[in-house]
RNA sequence: GGGCGAUUAGCUCAGUUGGUUAGAGUACCACGUUGACAUCGUGGGGGUCAGAGGUUCAAAUCCUCUAUCGCCCA
């Protein structure tokens, strides 16, 4: 037996043993197993960032779930991967070249990639090391990233399909852009702050002359662009002007009135200006109303078609003119103060601006029914289950998804689009995606001068969609989708006149695929056939909709099945303010840097037991961490203890229950088969920090506590009493440790190692060791009853000691009454270990004591009473402390006579509830007794 | 505006379908280094379960309202 350092040093443990995991491949699974699968794919990472609490959390929720399915003999398959976030990763690039003036469009689209991609390659190596530096077992060999080949493959081919059964259509959509960064940018990247702004007032008069209609609105200068004023139907002031028609003022244009639900009647006067070109919610009235779409600002924030006066009008600048010039033609009526939410830029804190532009989407209504239907049957099971609630009300509330970004990173949409004129006898299809249109085909063909046969002759997979084009009659917007890139087809596409488009896919369009695709599809391979549906995504709340949601869309959309059985949704990590962490505010917490102070295990432990059932948010703090570092080290010295005292030449016994136990032993393996099956239930059902804190609870206060304290000095007795002990201690720690490994996976295998040297039939390492079957018919309620009485006593004579303040090394007499005769047999067996751990000097268990002695003494609650004979005792003090529990038990028994005295409570309770009151009163009348006799024997009264 | 959730010890949080003297970690107090562990041991103090009503024999737990805080959606 090597030297083992009295603390445990996570640094030394943590190094050696994941390499040495990897060595053995002990996380790779092969799809040609016949044992049962079990599958996680990693909620893929984004690649601008290191590893926060979040990512650390998520972690160790999945590498649990995994580590116990393997050992439970699952094929338990971790699939880990990162996104290539396009956005924001694009930005952190664009930043970098703006710090060496360098401007994006100059350097290129293919330069930029380059850039990103020599960037990607060193940030997903730090990912990866984080991931594994977390303890984390995937499956390496399997790593994957949204933009690698397979991955890509895996986009156009859904993009293809969905393309071909017209359920991706380019339309109009209002984004959020930053005029400064030119760029839309996507919900998570606005930063709402509330702020005070104003509210102007301001008249609109009738065309006719005849009255006038007062609007409220934040945004005075965008009503150049207005082209309706809206009231609610249900407002009764405004009913009889609906569809009169307005004067604008200033444009002097004229708009009309409508009605629509969307207003609010309390908002300023109830009636608002609508700008559909510039506000979302007035781009939903425009869609309704048949509005026309005025863009009136360009892409940096500048006036544009709108009277001389005001184009090229900083929009800022034109909001003051426009305020003066009204305020000279009597239309303002007033300016009130209001504090209203402003979206700003996160990057760079401008004012966003709602911008209307082109976009791509996928016509989510037409899938949702399979994906709330999944839900609502249960095919789907959300852990916690309110979050099934969140997800419902999303999906039936859904937009369509706007799939197309801007930038350059990314999956660039796979879609050649050209115009073409028809002969002026043809008539354009006007629905996009129909091609069968004989006439239309004809002159099409006609059109590109009879090569469209030759081009797409035996060229491979193409969609072709014709439709009428936006702006010009008698022309067709042709667009062919591909699902390949570089192929023959397209290069004479690009020849004969057809431009790829710039936009890129949003990266979730690739993430929405990730259970597919990390399994090899649109191949129809072996690993999809064994692990798909995979078994649980393990996510936080916050991305229920971005991807959960999108994920479940697309699995039934392609495989027709979904695509995990279990969501388990966990919560947000906060500071300790309980304020989202986030690198802007400064104070995120880098998992790395707790792993440093107080090691992985500790780090895992901690965010397990934090993350309880409710699905609270978990505020940061320090406290527990420090804890579960502690509960290392008791791990580690008490695995120590026990392997010191096994000495070399130890042989565990094959069945330790074959032993003749004492009840020590029978208590600590019952408790410890106990164990063995609540974890694994609770495992089963997700309760991971029930599951953790029940086995900190078991180590620490049943196993070293108690049994280890008793057992100590049996250790160095007599060979056949230590063999029974040693055996156990083995039993139990064999045990607890693969129930712990999950949890805390370093040390468990570190110690894991030094039982190997006592038993080589043990696995080579604790990752695949089976996990341990509990066995149940060894658990006895009776042996907990005996061990409690015992135990109880023991504590009662420490209580003693302390009341006295004598101190531990200073050995004592004492004397037992036993309550029963049963007890005082059990007493009497177990004299030895109660002495040892009292450290008595004599122990005598008696039928009565004498009323003279000179004793100090203690109840248990089974009216066991304890005598500690002490020379120079102080009976007021003692008379006190006996009369102070008598007043404390008194409270508690008038409770329980007046429970017992209610008629109503005797009739209507459950049966149960009333007997365990009686017998309750019971214990408390002896226990009562007792203590009077004591308090007599003191001489009081 | 709609929805969801929270409020329990100084701090961070548990508390399954109503029935314990309301628990844990941490902090605090007293005593203790007895060879597994001071990252420890033994003993202890500390809560009107946010407030007000209600249901019930019985409420931290179920219902209603109020207050405060947080999140999501619009």
């Amino acid at each position: 037996m090597q030297e083992l350092s009295t603390k445990y040093n996570h640094k030394e443990v943590e190094n050696k043993w994941y390499a040495f995991w990897e060595e053995k491949k002990l996380f790779e699974v092969s799809s040609k197993s016949s044992r049962k699968p079990y599958c996680i794919v990693i909620p893929p990472p984004n690649i601008t960032g290191s590893l926060h609490m979040g990512h650390a959390l998520d972690g160790t929720l999945q590498d649990i779930l995994i580590r116990f399915r393997r050992m439970q003999g699952f094929d338990a398959l971790w699939i880990p991967g990162c996104d290539h976030a396009g956005i924001a990763t694009e930005n952190v690039i664009e930043r970098e070249l703006a710090k060496e003036n360098i401007n994006k469009r100059e350097l290129g689209r293919d330069k930029l990639i380059d850039k990103i991609e020599n960037w990607k390659d060193k940030h997903e190596k730090r990912i990866i090391l984080q991931l594994k530096k977390l303890g984390c077992s995937c499956d390496w060999s399997r790593f994957a990233f949204t933009m690698d080949e397979k991955r890509s493959k895996a986009v156009k081919e859904a993009f293809f399909r969905l393309f071909e059964d017209g359920l991706i259509y380019k339309g109009d959509y209002i984004v959020n852009w930053c005029p400064r960064c030119q760029t839309a940018l996507s919900n998570v990247e606005v930063e709402y702050q509330d702020t005070e702004g104003k509210l102007y007032y301001i008249n609109y008069s009738m065309s006719d002359g005849k009255g006038q209609i007062t609007v409220a609105t934040t945004r005075p200068e965008t009503m150049l662009g207005d082209t309706a004023v809206a009231v609610n139907p249900k407002d009764k002031k405004y009913k009889n002007l609906v569809g009169k028609i307005l004067l604008l003022p200033l444009a002097k244009r004229e708009i009309p009135i409508i009605a629509d639900e969307r207003v609010e009647v309390s908002f300023g006067t109830g009636a608002v200006k609508v700008t559909p070109a510039h506000d979302p919610v007035d781009f939903e009235i425009g869609k309704t109303h048949g509005l026309a779409n005025l863009i009136i600002l360009d892409k940096e924030g500048k006036m544009q078609q709108v009277p001389a006066k005001y184009e090229g009008l900083d929009r800022f600048k034109c909001r003051e003119e426009i305020v003066n010039d009204l305020r000279k033609e009597g239309d303002l009526v007033k300016i009130d103060s209001h504090l209203h939410s402003v979206g700003h830029c996160y990057r760079c804190g401008t004012m966003i601006e709602p911008y209307l532009s082109t976009q791509w989407f996928v016509n989510i209504q037409k899938l949702k029914e399979p994906a709330i239907e999944a839900v609502k049957d249960g095919d789907i099971k959300f852990v916690p289950e309110r979050w099934t609630k969140v997800y419902l009300n999303w999906m039936e509330e859904v937009k369509d998804w706007c799939i197309s970004r801007q930038i350059w990173w990314g999956h660039q949409i796979p879609v050649w689009t050209r115009d073409i004129e028809l002969p002026a006898n043809v008539k354009p299809t006007p629905v996009p995606g129909h091609h069968n249109n004989a006439q239309v085909l004809a002159a099409f063909r006609q059109a590109i001068g009879g090569e469209w046969d030759k081009i797409v002759a035996g060229s491979g997979h193409y969609f072709l969609s014709i439709a009428q084009h936006p702006d010009r009659s008698n022309w067709i917007r042709t667009a062919v989708c591909l699902t390949d890139e570089g192929t023959s087809l397209q290069q004479l596409l690009e020849s004969h006149g057809w431009q790829r488009d710039t936009d890129v896919l949003d990266t979730w369009f690739s993430s929405a695929l990730w259970p597919m695709s990390t399994l090899g599809w649109p191949e129809d391979t072996a690993n999809l056939k064994k692990f798909y549906p995979t078994s649980t995504l393990v996510t936080g709340y916050e991305i229920i909709h971005f991807w959960v949601a999108r994920m479940i869309l697309m699995g039934l959309k392609f495989k027709g099945d979904v695509p995990f059985r279990t969501v388990y949704i966990h919560p947000i990590v906060r500071d300790k303010e309980g304020k989202k962490m986030s690198k802007s505010k400064g104070n995120v917490v880098d998992p790395l840097d707790l792993i440093d102070t107080f090691g992985v295990d500790a780090l895992r432990m901690a965010l397990t037991q934090l993350n309880t059932g409710a699905g609270q948010d978990i505020i940061f703090s320090l406290d527990r961490f420090e804890g579960m570092r502690n509960f290392s080290n008791k791990i580690w010295n008490a695995s120590r203890f026990i392997l010191v005292n096994l000495g070399d030449d130890f042989k565990p016994v094959k069945d330790v229950y074959g032993l003749s136990l004492g009840l020590d032993e029978k208590f600590i393996l019952g408790r410890i088969e106990e164990v063995n099956k609540d974890v694994t239930e609770l495992l089963e059902s997700f309760q991971f920090s029930e599951a953790g804190e029940l086995l900190f609870k078991f180590f620490w206060h049943e196993l070293c506590d108690w049994y280890i304290e008793l057992v100590k000095y049996r250790l160095k007795g007599e060979e056949k009493d230590s063999q029974i002990v040693k055996n156990t201690l083995y039993y139990v720690l064999s045990k607890t440790l693969r129930l712990l490994h999950p949890f805390m996976p370093f040390i468990t295998e570190e110690i894991w190692h030094h039982l190997i040297s006592y038993d080589n039939t043990l696995s080579e390492s604790i990752v695949i060791a089976q996990w341990p079957i509990p066995k149940i018919d060894k658990i006895e309620k009776k042996v907990a009853e005996d061990a409690f009485k015992k135990y109880e006593v023991i504590q009662a004579s420490r209580n003693l000691r302390a009341e006295w303040n004598i101190k531990f090394h200073e050995s004592l007499d004492f004397i037992i009454i036993a309550s029963s005769e049963k007890e005082e047999k059990i007493l009497l067996e177990e004299k030895d270990s109660i002495m040892s751990l009292i450290n008595a000097k004599s122990l005598q268990i008696q039928k009565k004591v004498s009323s003279e002695g000179k004793f100090s003494s203690g109840v248990t609650s089974s009216s066991t009473c304890v005598y500690l004979l002490l020379k120079d005792i102080d009976l007021e003090k003692e008379k006190i402390r006996i009369k102070e529990e008598l007043k404390n038990l008194d409270e508690n028994l008038m409770r329980i006579e007046k429970k017992l005295a209610n008629k109503d409570f005797m009739s209507k309770a459950q049966h149960s509830a009333v007997e365990k009151c009686k017998s309750k009163r019971e214990e408390l009348l002896k226990k009562k007794e007792k203590l009077m006799g004591i308090l007599k024997t003191v001489g009081g009264r």
